[in-house]
DNA sequence: TAAATTGCCTAAAAGGCTTAGGTAATTTCT
DNA sequence: AGAAATTACCTAAGCCTTTTAGGCAATTTA
């Protein structure tokens, strides 16, 4: 009998394709293997367990998204640095609505550390920068802009935007320019 | 054989109980019916499925989420009144996660139409009548909260904020305090 | 080419969702 | 109060997902 050819990799590439294609919480260890045309108890040889799948999938999207973030960074400073940052992060949300999702799911601590949220972090901090701000604001900061960027990208997914004038990437366009003025508003006075 | 006395009513409120002890996704019509002590088919009387729960359950949320939301706002106006409505929301979410996820719990149209969402967006609008935006500026700002609120009280929930100085209720104050004055700047000229 | 390993299989248990159809408790009507 | 109608909960059964145990065949290694 000619070999299916899995292995953790692949399954969960293409256990975040299917999050893509049907919802994160829809992923399933079963989907996957009709995905695959094998039986389910074959994906237990690759996978511990579905929670196993999950995180493999949630770590695969902050990684996926770090790279973009990084890339959109590369170069630029400023308001700039944070329009592309914040462009990375609605750009992938849209583009992989289930990766997206999947980077909410709940990594224990020690799989947390390893992962790329730390460098989610730095990038963020890399930004503010460039606006110079003192402690504590710069911490503030880190977690304004983590909330608003998840909270719009999570509102515009499950619909919120999507049935009133003017259309949502207007809105973004204005929210990354009305917090670079709150960012440039914080500036260290000159010592 | 006595009866439990189930209805609708009251699956759901133990549903949300259940939802904000365990999680929203883990609520299961199987655990309500043990709540109950009672076969899970008893509750198909009463619900069409899981999904009808877990709608009903999104359904108390909101509401619940809206009358402290308004609450919250009586008598209140400008800087004072955002912090009030910010506040409810935190604290809203911190006291009952469950209920607080299922706000999120997707609706279809028809329902989310009928749901107190509407009166969420309404209240938002009366706090920046304190402001005196003009269009389109209005609808961004009702977006922006929106965003905050939810992306903080989401990542705060997910432990995003336990693990570094300073405290997050300190960082809470700070948005509020520079969101309003993101929004004082934006005041309408007068004419 | 023989031995060791690996990859996928069958089988089965446990738990969740849902429907169909039944019996006992309660309410309503006479 | 007693009969009739309704309601509340039950048993039974089918289907789906997760997970473990143990087996054979394909591949790799010696």
């Amino acid at each position: 009998m000619a070999r299916a050819g899995l292995s953790k990799q692949r399954l969960i590439r293409a256990g975040a394709e299917l999050a893509d294609e049907v919802g994160f919480d829809r992923v399933t260890v079963s989907a996957l293997a009709r995905r695959f045309d094998v039986k389910v108890a074959s994906l237990y040889s690759h996978l511990r367990n579905s929670h196993d799948l999950k995180t493999g999938i949630a770590l695969l999207a902050l990684e996926e998204l770090a790279e973009r973030a990084a890339d959109a960074l590369a170069g630029r400073a400023g308001k700039d640095a944070l329009a592309a940052f914040a462009n990375a992060y609605r750009d992938y949300a849209g583009e992989h609505p289930g990766r997206y999702a999947a980077t909410r799911f709940p990594l224990d601590p020690r799989t947390a550390a390893a992962s790329a949220g730390g460098r989610h972090a730095q990038m963020t901090r890399a930004i503010l920068r460039g606006y110079d701000l003192p402690e504590p604001d710069q911490t503030h900061a880190v977690r304004l802009l983590g909330s608003v960027f998840h909270g719009f990208v999570s509102l515009e997914a499950s619909g919120g935007f999507s049935h009133s004038a003017p259309d949502s990437p207007e809105t973004w366009a204005w929210v990354v320019d009305h917090l670079d003025a709150l960012l440039r508003s914080l500036r260290a006075p000159e010592p």
